[in-house]
DNA sequence: CACTCGTGGTG
DNA sequence: TCACCAAGAGT
């Protein structure tokens, strides 16, 4: 498995299925072996993957992803557990109401699906955390159906080889049009193409330094073809984390992790010297279920 | 639609 | 160094 390994690039010209037939080409001996591709990974060992890897890089997922399958087998082991043992079974992982939400998935499942994860997308959008991409992909790789799985990768490779621009354009309905396009007709071949094309954005057709040589659609790429032209669109917005309510919310956060019990208030100002902002950000996590205040008013991890 | 919500590696 | 980036969702 080396992506940078030279594959024979699909010819000049190619266009629609064609190019999705090489990028299953390509994936069969690129891709990374990664857990939750493994062929008895059962749906909801999918769908905490997938929840995992929102927002977040692969190498950061891999070991929480484990521990939590080992814990947690099944959505009604999950459903049983507390938000607390969740929100530290989470640990680093970043945007902690991810973890909240996952809770709540199983919770529902329980309740609404026979404790099993459905296969239809609209069932799958409608819990909570699991929005457009997420249901596809549990839909796709956990279930094996056929479905346009667009995420900021797939949005990339399909900017540059199909319209010929550097980067992703904001997402929007026509990606899955775009994607439905490029893919195989057989069945099997369209499960492995839509995490093919994931893979190509994730490890050839990358954001910052795209490594063109070692594209397997190369000659058909549009981008390519126009002289690989810089970007033409506004300039993204950075998003600024330092000071931010996030990093403070994610300091106090930390506090109630690491303690074994309810701490009093006084115990949260080391996190954050503006105590206004850490009165607000306190208040944020409040309300979000992140945190409980108990009738003395200590704080901890929510029990219940 | 624009904005928020964590975290840590990296060129 | 520090801006950029990493399998989005909710409001």
């Amino acid at each position: 498995m080396d992506s940078t390994a030279p594959s024979p690039p699909v010819p000049p010209g190619s266009t629609g299925p064609a190019l999705g037939e090489a990028l299953v080409d390509w994936y069969a001996g690129a891709a990374r072996d990664l857990p939750w591709r493994r062929p008895d990974t059962d749906p909801w060992a999918v769908l905490v993957s997938e929840v995992m890897l929102q927002q977040t890089p692969v190498v950061r997922v891999e070991p929480v992803w484990r521990e939590w399958l080992a814990r947690w087998a099944t959505p009604a082991a999950l459903a049983a557990a507390s938000p607390a043992e969740v929100i530290r079974a989470w640990g680093k992982l970043g945007y902690p109401r991810r973890a909240l939400r996952l809770r709540e998935t199983a919770v529902a499942l329980v309740e609404r699906h026979g404790g099993r994860v459905p296969d239809e997308v609209p069932a799958l959008e409608a819990l909570p955390g699991v929005g457009t991409y997420t249901a596809r992909a549990v839909a796709c790789f956990g279930h094996g159906q056929v479905q346009p799985v667009v995420d900021t990768n797939v949005r990339r490779v399909v900017a540059r080889l199909v319209h010929g621009r550097a980067e992703a354009l904001p997402a929007r309905a026509a990606d899955l049009t775009d994607v439905a396009a490029l893919t195989p007709a057989d069945p099997d071949r369209a499960v492995r193409f839509s995490v093919a094309v994931m893979e190509l954005g994730a490890l050839v057709c990358v954001a910052r330094t795209p490594r063109c040589g070692a594209c397997p659609v190369r000659l058909s790429c549009a981008w390519r073809l126009a002289g690989s032209p810089a970007s033409d669109g506004p300039p993204k917005r950075v998003q600024r984390f330092a000071g931010t309510d996030r990093q403070v919310r994610g300091r106090l956060l930390d506090v109630l992790r690491a303690a074994p019990g309810p701490v009093p208030a006084a115990a949260l100002e080391p996190a954050w010297d503006d105590a206004a902002q850490r009165s607000r950000c306190l208040d944020s996590l409040l309300v979000d279920g992140l945190v409980e205040q108990l009738p003395d008013g200590r704080f901890r991890l929510p029990a219940g």
